[in-house]
RNA sequence: GGCCCUGUAGCUCAACGGCAGAGCAGUUGACUCUUAAUCAAUUGGUUGUAGGUUCAAAUCCUACCAGGGUCACCA
């Protein structure tokens, strides 16, 4: 039951008093000619032909009040849209008392939705503004959104008083933090952009998109505990996708040759500044080529988007100057470690040594770890963070990789890669392992490996062998979280601010 | 889940054991080219919740709730 504070009930009053005057609050017609930006290049547009010509441009504009100016028989309103601000020039002696009233008498608030018809002219000041004719409000607002007063500067930069910045409101009330904060609208149109850059890429490189289930009855493809639900008339169990990738690939047995979804992905597990519970996934699978090919088109990829999104290939992330243009630096994971731990973990072929080699070296690590996950440890600790230009870790543990095949120099390693960028994480990728034997040996080796109900096992999927077993071609694969992708092209420190609604916990 | 930090007016913040305050906005008034408008006056609080210590608690203690950070876990 909501219970109005002070500000507030000054508002619900005024909607009365409106009523009084015999005006709709919440009228249903608009006639909007113009968006603010446009009624402003429309002005720009007829300038050269003479003050009067471009005085005579007519436009009806709408928006939510940003800011009143009340000066007597003159006020001045800035109204915002999608598009941007544009001042209104409001006069008695233009509007009549009755209209003009409503301003006098403080009915029209901050906030409210108005439309305003009349021609655009320039103030004294030199601001393009509309000289209203016709006030109506579309709109009104009952509570106030967080003042925040902005100040344009000589050069053009943007100064701000006052702020909305309590990051728990900011996220609960998300459309309030994106009608007051500017910079975050921006931050949602770049995040659109950045998709349809990539749809664009694909598209030209021949890949079909396909959708696949989000509700799984077996689920797969990654390391992460699942969401369970229920399905009541079937009576079945379901989980919630981690991953697309048994789905995706089975398409290739089906005939496609480079398929692509971009999705959802649930994983039960931690929250952090680069883990939300659900996020944006993207993968692709393509026939007739290895992970080499797939580092290939990853290079491509970010170049083009960066080009089409921003403009060049060159991007600054939290302050570090980042080279997205191929070609980036390719590090086997054995030399990364090498490198940056100097441990060379192939002198500890087994578990067992690599540990206490481990401990030896200073580190904390979970005991009892199978050795993929060791070499994994070593990699988080030492090397990760060093990541800031494009890196590609290729050659992983086999036993941490059970869709990957095998390298062909020894039988620990197989074809994988991730690809980091400003110490994150990008994505993932292997030469896909088309093999049904070897595949359902590799499911075998997992839950040995992965005691039942772990977090991380990884369930034996009969149907993606059977699918294999009627041919699949070679092919290399490719996962990566767009989330972010648009952090690293928006330069926000958390994923939390590249998603319009990251998960909280329930308000009480 | 462990540890650390934070929660005070609509927003941003002070007060850190002794009367809970400021700026912004809000309210009232003045102003027909203002733009963080200005000038004058003025309202506004269960200090996250529940307990406890104390003559006295926003302040100290305990539990809980929420957010952030970090570790664990993961992508």
């Amino acid at each position: 039951m909501w219970q109005p504070n002070k500000l507030e009930a000054e508002r619900v009053e005024r909607i009365t008093e409106l009523e009084a005057r015999g005006i709709d609050p919440f009228p249903r017609r608009v006639r909007r000619t113009h968006s603010a930006a446009q009624a402003i290049a429309a002005y720009e547009a007829a300038e050269p032909a003479g003050a009067e010509a471009a005085q005579s441009t007519a436009v009806i504009v709408c928006g939510r009040v940003r800011r009143v100016n009340l000066k007597g028989k003159i006020s001045f309103m800035h109204i915002e849209d999608e598009s941007g601000r544009v001042q209104l020039m409001l006069r008695v002696n233009d509007l009549g008392e009755a209209t003009y009233d409503l301003i006098k008498d403080k009915l029209i608030d901050t906030d409210d939705f108005v439309e305003a018809a009349g021609t655009m002219m320039r103030t004294k000041a030199g601001e393009i503004s509309v000289l209203v004719r016709e006030f109506t409000l579309l709109a009104k607002s009952l509570s106030p959104l967080p003042v925040v007063k902005q100040q344009v500067q000589d050069d053009g930069t943007v100064v701000e008083y006052g702020e909305f910045s309590d990051v728990e409101q900011r996220y609960r009330q998300r459309y309030a933090d994106l009608a007051v904060n500017r910079e975050v609208r921006d931050v949602f149109l770049k995040r659109a952009q950045v998709l349809r850059a990539i749809r664009r890429f694909m598209d030209n490189e021949g890949f079909l998109e396909v959708e696949t289930p989000v509700l799984q009855p077996v689920y797969g493809g990654a390391a992460a505990r699942p969401f369970t639900t229920h399905h009541n008339q079937l009576k079945q169990d379901l989980y919630l996708r981690i991953s697309f990738e048994l789905y995706l690939k089975r398409l290739l047995v089906g005939g496609y040759d480079a398929v692509y979804e971009i999705g959802r992905d649930f994983r039960n597990e931690g929250v952090s500044f680069k883990h939300n519970p659900e996020f944006t996934m993207m993968e692709f699978y393509k026939a007739y080529i290895d992970y080499t090919g797939v580092m290939d088109i990853t290079e491509r990829m970010l170049a083009s988007v960066a080009r089409d999104v921003l403009g060049g290939t060159q991007i600054v992330y939290q302050g570090q100057t980042i080279e997205l243009a191929p070609s980036w630096t390719r590090l086997t994971m054995r030399e990364a470690i090498r490198q940056f731990a100097e441990i060379d973990y192939m002198d500890y072929p087994d578990a067992a040594s690599l540990e206490a080699a481990i401990r030896a070296n200073g580190d904390s690590v979970a005991p009892g770890l199978p050795w993929g996950k060791l070499v994994g440890h070593l990699f988080e600790t030492h090397v990760e963070s060093k990541l800031i230009q494009p890196t590609f870790i290729i050659d992983y543990p086999r036993d941490i990789s059970p869709f990957a095949k095998k390298v062909d120099y020894d039988d620990l390693h197989v074809e994988r890669f991730e690809f980091y960028i400003a110490g994150m994480e990008m994505g993932n990728a292997f030469t896909e392992l088309n093999d049904p034997r070897d595949q359902e040996q590799r499911f075998i080796e997992m839950a040995k490996l992965y005691k039942t109900g772990a977090d991380d096992e990884t369930p034996l999927d009969e149907d993606y062998l059977r699918a294999m077993r009627y041919g699949m071609p070679p092919n290399g694969g490719w996962g990566m979280g767009i989330d972010r992708l648009v952090m690293l092209l928006t330069d926000q420190r958390t994923i939390r601010d590249v998603l319009l609604y990251p998960h909280l916990r329930e308000e009480k």
